[in-house]
DNA sequence: CTTGCAACCGTACCATGGTACGGCCCCTAG
DNA sequence: CTAGGGGCCGTACCATGGTACGGTTGCAAG
C-alpha cells in the first residue's frame, strides 16, 4: 500500500511532512521555523542513544504554523511573530496591542503607498496607450 | 571655504555624492545601481591611463534615480526597473503596458491582502482589550 | 606643496526567508 | 531480510537589495 504523504494509519500525529502539507509549506521551512524558535521540536521517542525515533506533530502545531503564515501575510517579520507567539501564552496584553497597532499603522501607510503607485502605473499605461509613435515617456510616469 | 556636499562652484554637474543626495540614497547605492545597469557610469575625464578624473552627473541621472525609487515603491524589482528604463527609450509600448498592468494586478491583490491582515490585527487588538485576565488568544486572531 | 576629504574600485559582508545537499538512521512493505 | 522512502542533522547555498572596507587616486584650499 502506498502511504499518502505523511498520513499514518495510527492516529499518532503528523510527521514533519504531514505538518508541512497541512501548512502549505515545505519540510525545510518547518525545520527552519524550528531553528528560529517559532515551532517546537517535539521529543523524539524511545530513548536518545544517538538515534531517537520520528517526531510527531499535532493540531496545535498546525495552528501555530497557520498563524505564522497569516501573520507573515500581515507583514510581521519572523522575529515579531516569535514575540507574538510568546505573548500568546502570557499576560502582556499591553505589548500585544502595541504590536498590533504599530503594524496597523504600517499597513495603512503601505496601502496608501500602493495606491499612489497604482495611480502612477495607470498614468504610465495610459500615456503609452494614448499616442502611437515616438518613445513612451515612462520616466515621467512617476513625476509629481 | 568648506565645499557643501557635492556642490561645485563650476556648473560642471554633480559628483556621485551630489547625485546620491538628490535621490535620497547613499553613494554605495548609486554604485550598486550602476553595477546593476540601472544608472550609467559617465566617462571619466582626461584620458584613461589608469587614473581618470571624477565622474559628473546631470539632471537626467537625477530623474532616472528618482524614477528608480518610485518604481521600487510601486513594487517593481530592480530587474523589472532595468527593463522599464530600457523600454523608455524604445518603441515597445505593448510591453510597457503589459508590465504596468501586471503590476497593477499584483498591487490590487496585495492591497486586498493587507486589508485582510488589517482586519485580523484589529480583531487581535480588540480581543486583547476586551478581557482583563487570562492569556490573550493571539493565535486565533487570524483564524477563518 | 602638503594635507585631507572625496571619488574610485574590487571585494566582502549583512539581513531576510528560505532551499538544497550529503550522510546517516529508522521503519515498513514486499 | 532487504530495499527504499522518509525522517534527522549540520552546513552550504540562493536571491534581493544593499552596506562596508581597504587601498589608491584626484583635487583644491591653505
Amino acid at each position: 500500500m502506498v502511504r499518502l504523504q505523511g498520513v499514518t494509519p495510527m492516529a499518532a500525529g503528523l510527521t514533519i511532512s504531514g505538518l508541512a502539507g497541512a501548512g502549505g509549506v515545505g519540510v525545510e521551512t518547518i525545520r527552519y521555523y524550528q531553528r528560529r524558535g517559532l515551532l517546537a521540536e517535539p521529543r523524539r521517542p524511545h530513548g536518545s542513544g544517538m538515534a531517537g525515533g520520528i517526531r510527531r506533530y499535532g493540531a496545535e502545531d498546525v495552528r501555530r504554523l497557520r498563524f505564522i503564515r497569516s501573520a507573515q501575510a500581515a507583514g510581521f517579520t519572523l522575529g515579531e511573530i516569535a514575540e507574538l507567539l510568546a505573548l500568546d501564552a502570557g499576560q502582556d496584553r499591553q505589548r500585544a496591542r502595541e504590536l498590533a497597532e504599530t503594524r496597523i499603522g504600517a499597513i495603512d501607510a503601505e496601502i496608501a503607498k500602493l495606491q499612489q503607485a497604482r495611480e502612477a502605473l495607470r498614468r504610465m499605461a495610459g500615456a503609452c496607450a494614448s499616442t502611437q509613435d515616438g518613445p513612451c515617456p515612462i520616466l515621467t510616469a512617476f513625476d509629481g
